[in-house]
DNA sequence: CTTTGATTTAATAGGGTTATTAAATAAGTG
DNA sequence: CACTTATTTAATAACCCTATTAAATCAAAG
């Protein structure tokens, strides 16, 4: 094939890689399959990432660190527990919107296959940004508790609740397309549906 | 090794087969493993379901009838939404504390591979009971409404709301253990703190 | 124009996979 | 006991997989 230079085979790999990830898993993606996705020879996704893991480690971290980076932005103003909660919920959907396989691959690499969440919380259980997070929903809950605002919720069940539902509306939509309906339209209005469904649960699971 | 009446043996495939593909997915399971798990020969898994596939599809459709007949028994006689909530969250969080794998199992293979999810759909959708418990459940939701003892809600909706909420109360035993605490007690205090939380979220989702 | 270093390729080693074969062994029946 | 039928095995065909190698090709610098 023409030759490009390095950083854009390298990019055009890891794109087609990130398409294949999603769409099978990882498991059931090959190297051969990647590159005859981009047209190139196998020998070469071996020559930019040594190997099938290191590739899939780098796509991985790139969305963490996407979701992250968005989040960041997103959510550090927020000054209520029903703020954060509307915001976080928005940032999930408009994010997995734009991709919505992720969901599916993060489930399946992070839940399923215990070397790969091995991998994942390495770089997770120290991320700075995790934690900074983590911190001020923390803290937020606790002054909303304080101030009668909220019920006495534990911030760990109230993001495992709100992942749940977020996460799962997602992975629901092969289901949705085989079902009940399979035109685009209906799927962004079930999306759309969803999004304030979720908020709603949230937001009356924490009235008094 | 010793020849056992060939049911036996059959079972020991299945029983293996099952342990395995709960473990790591169907992909990641050789019918090489599953021999070696029962200590035959791995012809001999060949010989009894003449293919992995298939030997997948019997084990599945085990445990969607396990599930289906559990739920017809105990979901009968329910007379209000509320009841019925109840009923499906406290079956669920049995079955699946039996079997906490499944919920994984299910996922990974109805969600993930749309190879899989075709077989699943043509077994599941015009299975009767599935059909008739979901009737039941609309027909009480349209009574509830009526007496004006629940808010009006969209019985598909509601059942996303709780497989979600269930299902990721299982899916998140991993990070559980890995994260939080690995002591077996501690597990069991979570999923029952689990399945209180998951039917007062869905019920005050319900509240007028 | 040649040299040098970065890409890209073909070829292949060394695995592992499912599935089929024919032969060996056991169990049951007349 | 002999024969048939049901199990079980070893051996192997026919793939697909990852990763490495050495050789070919290109692109820019001297």
């Amino acid at each position: 094939m023409a030759k490009l230079s390095g950083d854009d085979m390298q990019q055009k790999i890891m794109e087609a890689a990130q398409t294949l990830f999603l769409e099978k898993g990882y498991m059931a993606t090959s190297t051969v399959d990647i590159a005859k996705k981009v047209g190139c020879n196998q020998a070469l996704v071996h020559y930019y990432f040594r190997t099938k893991q290191n590739l899939f480690k780098q796509i991985y971290l790139q969305y963490v660190n996407a979701l992250m980076q968005l989040g960041k932005k997103n959510i550090e103003q927020c000054t209520s527990v029903v703020d954060l909660v509307h915001e976080i919920i928005h940032l999930y959907f408009t994010f997995f919107s734009q991709y919505p396989n992720v969901p599916y691959f993060f489930v399946n690499e992070l839940i399923v296959s215990s070397e790969h969440r091995k991998m994942v919380q390495e770089c997770f259980i120290d991320n700075q940004m995790r934690i900074m997070l983590f911190n001020q929903l923390t803290q937020l809950i606790r002054n909303d508790i304080a101030a009668g605002k909220i019920r006495d919720v534990n911030p760990y069940a109230l993001i495992q609740n709100i992942v749940s539902l977020v996460l799962t509306s997602f992975l629901a939509l092969p289901l949705y397309n085989d079902f009940i309906s399979s035109d685009e339209a209906d799927k962004q209005a079930y999306l759309h549906r969803r999004e304030q469904e979720c908020e709603d649960i949230i937001l009356r699971s924490l009235k008094v």
